[in-house]
DNA sequence: GATGAATGAGTTTTCATTCAT
DNA sequence: TATGAATGAAAACTCATTCAT
């Protein structure tokens, strides 16, 4: 894997593969398709599509990374805001939605599969950290009242998570909206120190882990 | 499928076959192989793989209406207990994880496939309809403090099922307990009205969707 | 075999389900659909699909029996013609349409099948004699001119089916009035003594071989 | 199919598969059982089965097309004498017979595949055109009769069709001598001018539609 | 580097036929 | 007589992977 062009084409491509097919559907055919290359030049890359897809989810976190880098100078409030927007995107955003459920349909054969499941479990780690980082950032800052970060963040990454696992299998958007407005009623109002608020507009989510990595196209 | 009796040995069989290969596995043959029948009697009976596994869920949220039925004469804080148990059970049932691993799975083809989406859509009907029951009771009673039901019942189903959904994915059992202290910190401890504490044992979880259904073997 | 009525019954479905699905496409389930009664009954009856085939054509022999021992007593240019307007049959009667089509199929695997072939055998045997005695009839009355019978028989009948192989499998029904035209000009005018001609009105066909066994419904 | 050679493997096993077997019996295993590929070579160079039959059908056509074009220079009646001899082929040719015994079946399925049937048209196309033009030629050169060519065309072709399916299908081979001999007395010999005569010996037919594609073997 | 060709191991599904009742 | 249940044998097609060039 000399070539990282070579590398990004190919991930590419899985992505929209993914998109369009969904991770059962993921053939090393469906993505050469979407290439300017033939089948055997993938496994000519990589040893297996196994192997492929473990590079894609390493992809993933690379842009995540970059994405949540450029937040680290915003005020707490508004970083909370904008991680509870990413995660709650619209579901409107079609490919979005496409790509997510092909994520979700990866994500359940991590039980499976020891490589995927570190893969994500290095997304884990990464999402927990920079939650937890954003609310010790609030509670120092003086923003956010004392609490248990390490508990509030899985609380709020396992509410989110449900939600959009829900909205994904049961076509119900609803429970994008409802486990929103019930996680500020219930959890983060009570975060907030007496006098600040939260960001009246929802900013639009920008690159991460499930935003499309070919956005600029 | 006159007989009651072979419509649930095939479908003991899926279950079998579903917690030792998972749903992407899920062939035919496997399901044959733990029945004394052959593969052709399983398309006697069922036109296609998809129609038993259809059926499949129908099979299951028959199990769980038993259940939920069993639990209604007991107190709202009891059965809200119970229902976090339920949810939250614990991960060392091995019979319990690879089921619901590979419910997950299934789950994760729901938004390819009208047929299955409807089916646990009917499934997501019914636990929040529990939930939402259980709620309501408690504030009649007076158990609970006053809240709006619907989505206290979004939050908790969403938290719950993204704990399992992690759980499952990542293996991470901590997400279990974490999310339910969580949970019990910030939403259910506030909802029980003053006097009123939940039941200290937590009781094993029963029969439901996602419970052995042959828990008697 | 006891009761003609089952017989019948069986016999009455088999065609149907040839005009429906074909030859290649018949199965005993789909014969059994249009009847009241199961498969197996299907197999009580008859050994095997074959021999219900090799029956069926009796059963169509014996309609096609009785449609020609009615026209006997009309004078030979009539039975004639009425003998080529029952080949050269409209193309808009679909049934008849569909059923030629199966019935080709059918005849197509007599080449394999020496019990197909002796059964078809019989039904050229039928036909030749048929054809040959309306000729003979003919010279005999004087209406036609001599000539050698079993030759023009052979040429008509060959000219006749090749032309409904031709319109059946090309979907091509100029093949039929081109050939009744050209047959009319070359052969049958020939044929007739001075003074005599064919009576002006095709008639319809009426039951034969080929014709809708079930036409009284 | 970048290759002539490997489509030209397969589908000369195609023919040798649908000699042996008929078309009926035809299926991926047997053409890659005279091949020495294997059968998802088969899959490899066309989608399906049908892509293939196609494919073949116009391989034919390609062969007969090579044939028809050397005889364009006889004159008329040694042509169509020849065109005679090649449709009515001796029976004698085992080979020639089996094949077209099984494309016959082909045939019949034509009515239900719109795809076999475009072939088979642009088969009927090319031999009507063939037939005519030699018609139409003997006319010009004063050897034939006038005469309206495409009547006669339709009708020859009917009748030697006609005949060699009964011939196949009856396995009555009389009816390819007496449709020769009537054809030739109550049409052929009355096409032609005075003077003019057959040419004496039958030609082998040479290569066509229904020859053998592997004659040099 | 890149690819076209080739294949083995599966998977679903179909259906005539058998058989116990 | 009649039938529901059951099955073995086959067939089309898919796909990751290999390999010679």
């Amino acid at each position: 894997m000399t070539e990282p062009s070579v590398r990004e084409a190919i991930l590419t491509a899985t992505y929209e593969a993914l998109c369009e097919h969904g991770y059962t559907d993921l053939t090393a055919q469906a993505i050469a398709d979407r290439t300017d290359k033939s089948k055997s030049h993938i496994f000519y890359h990589y040893d297996s599509v196994e192997d492929l897809v473990v590079d894609f989810i390493d992809f993933l976190l690379e842009r995540f990374d970059e994405h949540a880098e450029e937040m680290r100078s915003r005020p707490p409030a508004e970083r909370l805001a904008a991680f509870v927007d990413w995660f709650l995107y619209g579901p409107d955003d079609e490919e979005q939605v496409a790509f997510h459920t092909a994520l979700l349909e990866l994500r359940a054969q991590a039980p499976y599969n020891d490589r995927y499941r570190e893969q994500l479990r290095k997304s884990d780690d990464y999402l927990r950290k920079t939650l937890e980082e954003i609310l010790r950032a609030g509670q120092e800052s003086g923003d956010f009242q004392d609490h248990d970060e390490t508990k509030t963040a899985a609380l709020l990454i396992a509410a989110f998570d449900g939600a959009r696992v829900r909205q994904l299998t049961l076509a119900r958007d609803e429970y994008l909206t409802e486990v929103r407005d019930a996680t500020t009623d219930e959890i983060l109002d009570g975060l907030l120190a007496d006098g600040v608020a939260f960001p009246d507009e929802p900013r639009s989510a920008g690159t991460s882990i499930g935003t499309d990595p070919t956005c600029e196209e």
